[in-house]
DNA sequence: GCGCGAACCTGATAAATGTCATAGTTTCCG
DNA sequence: CGGAAACTATGACATTTATCAGGTTCGCGC
């Protein structure tokens, strides 16, 4: 089996979940994509014909608004399936995809989903599962948006980040986001998020080397993004 | 297969084909429970048995914040179905359902929808395409959350409420929500709907009438929802 | 190393929003 | 009817956040 599969099922949780007469299909049919960071693998409204595994790296997940500015909703590594929402309800993308570090995916045509939901029961539910848990993050982070400060916001992000990618032997995150992306994950502006991560170095809750980027004090940092000051 | 959960299945295959008698006739149902304006029908937190359909009156789901404030999320009415996430997940309420006018729901256990989506893949699919398009409206809120005003917030929210409630004939908004749970609609201080809905009184773009509100210039707030001042 | 563009940083100021206080209004119920 | 409770309204002020306008530093190709 390649990793392609166990992209998909590591993603769906569920080893039973295809048979391997559906797995040796998609694994017949799949394309791997190299894409540089920076690069898009889809844009917003555009009509997608399949479903990308994210192999290694890390995708944004973002929506233009009217005033120009990208919101990140989400973002998408190792082991992640992105597309499948606009697949499966057979819509234009909400949103693109940008690599935020290079990356390599692997494409699965539509047909093949839409086909293995109709055909296996297991399949559809561990899917429907997986999107049921994406939904209530994406309740919790409506909630956050709307009643946090944009201090709080960037407080939890770090904590986030910490804890979806990891931090190297120095304590350093294993992902560093420029400052603008920062901004654009708490929905405010690059020059408030840049204040308040120096505010937050000054605290000694974040610590630079370079661009590197690293928490010097997480409890202080969960405190202050629930308000606990 | 019972009333109910062709209530389900017809829910998610075409809500704008279901004719307001097919609505009746697939929520009039054994298992009926009447909800007072103001009572939950769950909690946050609370382990779900089944879900509820609606079959009449609406539903305000929050969630509380940290800072004490709800959040609405969503406001759900006739022939939706409530809890399905949290029981598709296998995870307690992530938000509460408050009944915003006296309501009639009819419950259905768990048992019978995870049976059902084990059993039958159309619906399955069905119910996964209806949360793909949940999710990509979260998306949106998100979106709308993060990179508009609270006046474009409040102006959107109006909008949405003329063309999820509908109007009266003297053009009086059919669900009218106190100014509180607007400000938690759109996420900003009871104070600050008030005083916004006061200007747009002013300007011409809402009315009101005792506690009635009614939308006097639609193209208005559209532009101004949408940033076109 | 040099230069140049991108990223980062900082200050001044304006605008948006929240908070607190207080008063007017409507609704509801006995 | 009358009065309490809930809702609506408005002013004054504090705080948060955005915007604009300049700087400085960093990384990288030449």
């Amino acid at each position: 089996m390649g990793r392609c599969e166990s992209c998909i099922i590591r993603q769906f949780n569920s080893l039973r979940a295809m048979s391997k007469e559906e797995l040796k299909k998609v694994s017949d049919t799949k394309i791997t994509k190299f894409i540089k960071k920076g690069e898009a693998i889809f844009e917003e409204g555009e009509k997608l014909n399949g479903v990308y595994c994210v192999r290694s790296g890390i995708s944004k997940l973002s929506k233009l608004s009217a005033n120009g500015k990208d919101q990140i909703v989400k973002l998408a590594t190792q082991g992640e399936v992105l597309g499948q929402r606009s697949v499966i309800a057979t819509e234009t993308a909400n949103l693109s995809a940008v690599a935020v570090s290079d990356m390599e995916v692997c494409f699965i045509p539509k047909e093949q989903i839409l086909n293995t939901l109709q055909k296996n029961p297991n399949f559809a539910v561990e899917v429907l599962r997986h999107m049921a848990h994406d939904l209530k993050e994406a309740d919790d982070v409506i909630v956050n948006m709307s009643q946090k400060t944009v201090k709080q916001r960037i407080a939890e992000a770090f904590i986030y980040l910490k804890n979806n990618f990891g931090e190297d032997a120095e304590g350093f995150l294993n992902l560093t986001l420029p400052r603008e992306d920062i901004a654009n994950v708490v929905g405010t502006a690059t020059e408030s998020a840049i204040r308040i991560i120096s505010e937050f170095k000054k605290k000694n809750l974040l610590k630079t080397s370079g661009k590197r980027i690293g928490i010097a004090n997480e409890k202080g940092l969960q405190d202050l993004a629930e308000g606990l000051k």
